[in-house]
DNA sequence: GTATTTGATGAGAGCGCTAACATCCCTACC
DNA sequence: GGTAGGGATGTTAGCGCTCTCATCAAATAC
């Protein structure tokens, strides 16, 4: 019964009595058109243009075209929050990113945008600036209070690990870069085979033991690397010294470097991710310390700038945009209901370069 | 007029008569608890518990916290989707970012990021991996196929621009880092400025002629550095030596480096980006040229690791997170309905190394 | 003491869309 | 030729929330 629009110019008389009004702001600019809009335009039922719009096969070919072009001549454009509520999906998936830019993290988050355009699927970030659980937790119920369809978490802190556990059981969610934990899938880099990459090179140097500069103990990624590394050395029966823990910035890798330029045996040394490894370069240089002659230094990372450092930094390759490819893949499996296996591994590959072995020009 | 609901195990008695059935799929799940079923168990009208939830002022204290109670009791969290559909409100705000993890860009997406959350707001973000006009603007269209509220475009190129004022008049939108053009707000560093003191900090050395490695031509920000750079060569009436164009990347700076290492008055180069000195400085060094002793390097960004180049850096700071927080700013007076200034400039900062001042010690 | 304002609450409609069901019409089959 | 089957289309009822308007009580004014 009885239309009730006609607050639009143009469609004046013939709109019936009871407006009934809308009620929304901003009445005075032109209400975009919508599916009953378009319904009427082309003479066909609301439904139609709904089945014309979602690809429904049962629509006749001359029912689509003109449904197709009154859609056209309109600019008609499905309004999402109605899709969202009444289907209940939203096309959207969530992802707690890291507030800060490094590069691992970072490249991830974009890996994961771009298979989930190529899968159709919206993303909203929350971004996580203190590493705590609390954030984390944050974050999480910002996401979760959104209508996303599944959820990227990540995580190579430890913290987030028990906050995804207390998802919901059975809510699509992938944790990147984290611990295998509980009901969540996981996709990671395989730190582990990293290290080990990473450490036996420098052994095959023949420079005796190898010492490490490693990331925070909050991350898990660095835990993951100094335990594959002492594995390594006590497999080879050599010393390990404890390692100097940094922070992931180059002035950390720096200060350690100030410290193991002194120490006459530290002739190779694994940083536990490239801007380490580049405080480490400027600390041993500025000290008279040669690299590669002296000292040899890997790297982990592989960023795009590492082949440019002096010397150019033998590194470890991790393939972020595949751990981001990989989770949407996980999550589109999860929300189509087909079972996932729970860990992915990616397995990162080392990149020699001259700061372990000398020019050969 | 028959019920059609009654399938889910769990929503037997207690939830009331008027359920209202879901026929969303997935049913079996217990459906989350709507604002109906609040009001029901608080003993108060929908439209109450509506407004406590919305901070309505005039709500009786003792009301509200039986809602607030029945609230956390049920664990009722409102639905965004159906909020956005009945009030036109979605709080997103979406943002056109760079599907390359380029410092300056990926900066400015997580300051957008840190203020949109501070101001309520969640971010959609969908980054565009070519920067040509197609894919800009289906960038742009999918995200105003979204219900945001507004759209910030992180556009340092130039192709983004014309399409960015292809937007309806009136979209709450800004540019970050792009032209002043049409109507679009536009929150940007001030690269000539930028470019300037990198530049006459050079000339102040006395090493003659500045040389200028520059980014890709699509680029405004490299635009506008080189044309600052020339102006100051131009004021203090020196040769202007062309400018060698590299793509952003450390190696397009090296490959720079190793055309400057064979010219003999190349004492003094500024190079648009930090990547770019860095692979400038390898070739220098390679090729037995002294930084800062024979040439003297500046660079632009003063991404972290820049302080731990050998030699470290010095270049120009752009504060991408203000740039982020500017921009939100502005978003946020245009969906208040305040105008806002056209172009907001961010002044940036030079930072003084070793790479243009040979060390003290 | 009655009229008016103010504050707190409720009722009802509607946001734009989709799911389920109901029709309708055409073809196929015996 | 009648009936079953199936494709194309229409009808209806929500999804969960907010908006406007109405109501009613308490507070204030005259």
């Amino acid at each position: 019964m009885a239309e009730r629009r006609a607050t639009t110019t143009g469609m004046l008389a013939g709109t019936g009595s009871t407006n009934g009004g809308t009620h929304a702001p901003g009445r005075t600019a032109e209400r975009p058109p919508s599916i009953a809009d378009v319904a009427r335009f082309a003479g066909v039922s609301l439904q139609t243009v709904s089945r014309v719009v979602n690809d429904h096969p049962s629509v006749r070919d001359i029912t689509r075209s003109r449904v197709l072009a009154a859609i056209e001549q309109l600019g008609y454009r499905p309004n999402p929050a109605a899709r969202a509520l009444a289907s209940g999906r939203s096309k959207t998936l969530g992802v707690v990113a890291l507030g800060t830019n490094y590069y691992g993290p970072a490249s991830t988050l974009l890996g994961i945008e771009a298979a989930a355009q190529a899968h159709g699927y919206f993303v909203s970030v929350a971004a996580v600036h203190n590493l705590d659980r609390q954030s984390v937790r944050q974050a999480l119920r910002r996401l979760t209070s959104q209508s996303v369809e599944g959820l990227a978490v990540i995580a190579p802190y430890t913290s987030a690990h028990e906050v995804v556990s207390s998802l919901p059981r059975g809510f699509p969610a992938v944790v990147v870069e984290g611990n295998p934990n509980g009901h969540v899938p996981v996709v990671s880099v395989d730190q582990a085979l990293g290290a080990r990459l990473a450490t036996e090179h420098l052994l095959a140097q023949g420079r005796g033991e190898v010492f490490h500069v490693a990331g925070p103990d909050n991350w898990l990624d660095a835990q993951l690397r100094t335990e594959a590394w002492m594995g390594v050395l006590r497999e080879a029966g050599l010393t390990v010294n404890p390692p100097i823990v940094g922070d992931w910035t180059a002035r950390s890798g720096y200060e350690a470097g100030q410290l193991l330029a002194q120490v006459p045996n530290a002739r190779a040394i694994f940083a536990a991710n490239d801007p380490m490894a580049l405080g480490l370069l400027l600390a041993l240089q500025e000290r008279g310390r040669r690299v590669p002659d002296d000292v040899a230094v890997v790297g982990f990372d592989d960023t795009p700038e590492s082949a440019f450092f002096l010397p150019p930094l033998t590194t470890v390759r991790q393939d972020f945009e595949r751990a981001g490819q990989v989770a949407v893949q996980v999550l589109m499996e999860q929300l189509a209901g087909t079972g996932t296996p729970d860990q992915q591994l990616i397995p990162p590959t080392l990149v020699v370069r001259q700061s372990t072995v000398p020019t050969a020009s």
